[in-house]
DNA sequence: CGGGACGTTGACGGTCGTCAAAATTAGTGG
DNA sequence: CCACTAATTTTGACGACCGTCAACGTCCCG
């Protein structure tokens, strides 16, 4: 522990540029205070290490300042499922919560620095500051609508459904965060993606292709365009015809 | 409204046989009180009909005292998800917190009744009992880590694996209930299971009766009854040769 | 008792998984 | 900086699993 190192000094939330990302909006000056006080330090994480790992005791949720990450889950026979990708702004560890360990692991797609905030805190200032209390009812609230997003995903669509509906929604999260509306790069492996879409490595790889022949987008290893999003929106939902 | 009618009348959770599976369990004897007032009206479902809708504002969580839910999620052209099956003593309506409307529908799979909480009542109690506040954190956790195990099932086990693990899940929830260990009354239709499993109606039914022959369970229609729970377990972690 | 919802079973086909090999890229150490 | 190995990606051939379509059987509930 080098808490020495500026890295992991007390940051603040009221000069942090995300903050309309992972904070309620409408805080007065003397909240924003209290707030600042959330974030207990920064920590950062090496490209391939976890942020927490399933089976560890929990004591924070964790804001993402930078990078990118994967959440899986794993069964007792080995296999594994990707349950989300996170970037810049969002939450990850509100799975620790129910149990006080984790249930999942977070591993770092790219280089990631996060905010650790101690959940106890969390759960202290929720009960002075009315609008953080809802704020985080929200982020939690928000959690299960996308898994009943990704459940649908699952449960039924197929192949070029499932990898277009992914391609619009990283790019659209993208968008908010400044990038651009049609190109980005994966942080992610083809295996990742299948094991988050329920689908195998070839078949992403195959899909990409069929995307490629027809058009809808260019790609280049990890690095891929959105030529057409209309053609995506309308694989995902096909247009009766009248 | 008709308040005057006995089943819409204030109840108290103080003397409520479900209080162990809905409320934290430490509350001293004035926090009890306090938590009597969380529940505006209790509420009767018929069966068939929605507790809540898609689209509806949202104002309150709903404790299920009595009856069987599905929850579903629509998408745009029409295919729909059901997002999973709630019985007495769980929380339905988290989903709706988010965007303070609900994005999916619960369906009475029978006639139930439920505990209306209204969640600005439950926010305010929140900020006073520490151990409530905590109880709602974990609800919320709980749900999120769920949906998990639904998405490792939708995204890497096979029909007899998804079907095996559907059963477990239904029969443990009813132990702890009081119910039987091995059997069950299925309150839903081969076609929600199969909606639930990412099935078709037809593979769900084909599954039974593999089930059936294996001498693993006895069906009789949604009466069914588990002969063989270890052989339910091996198929979904099937044991590695020595 | 009859009609409609629900469930079962069969035949067939499509989508995606499996296995394999080759191509391309990334990473590592000299 | 380059060579070499490991990791990732692509593509093909084939097959399994599950979806589709269809017909029939069964159970409620009015």
């Amino acid at each position: 522990m080098r808490d020495m190192n500026p890295q992991t000094l007390k940051v603040a939330c009221s000069t942090c540029n995300l903050r309309e990302l992972c904070m309620p909006i409408d805080l007065s000056k003397e909240e924003l205070d209290r707030i600042d006080d959330l974030v207990g330090a920064r920590r950062k994480i090496k490209r391939g290490t976890t942020l927490f790992r399933n089976g560890e005791k929990f004591t924070s949720l964790y804001a993402i300042r930078t990078g990118f990450f994967k959440t899986c889950v794993a069964s007792e026979d080995g296999r594994d499922q990707v349950t989300g990708f996170q970037m810049a702004g969002e939450v990850v560890g509100l799975d620790g919560i129910v149990n006080d360990h984790h249930t999942c692991d977070a591993v770092a797609l790219e280089d990631a620095e996060v905010c650790v905030m101690p959940f106890d805190r969390i759960e202290e200032f929720s009960r002075e500051v009315h609008s953080l209390q809802h704020h985080v009812h929200k982020i939690m609230s928000r959690e299960i609508v996308r898994e009943h997003g990704v459940m649908l995903l699952l449960g039924s669509m197929r192949a070029e459904e499932r990898l277009a509906t992914f391609l619009l929604n990283l790019v659209q999260r993208l968008h908010t965060r400044g990038f651009s509306q049609s190109e980005l790069i994966l942080r992610m492996t083809r295996e990742e993606i299948g094991s988050f879409l329920g689908l195998k490595l070839e078949t992403v790889s195959r899909t990409f292709s069929r995307f490629v022949e027809d058009g809808i987008v260019e790609v280049k290893q990890r690095h891929v365009r959105i030529l057409n999003p209309g053609a995506l929106r309308d694989i995902i939902n096909p247009k009766a015809p009248i």
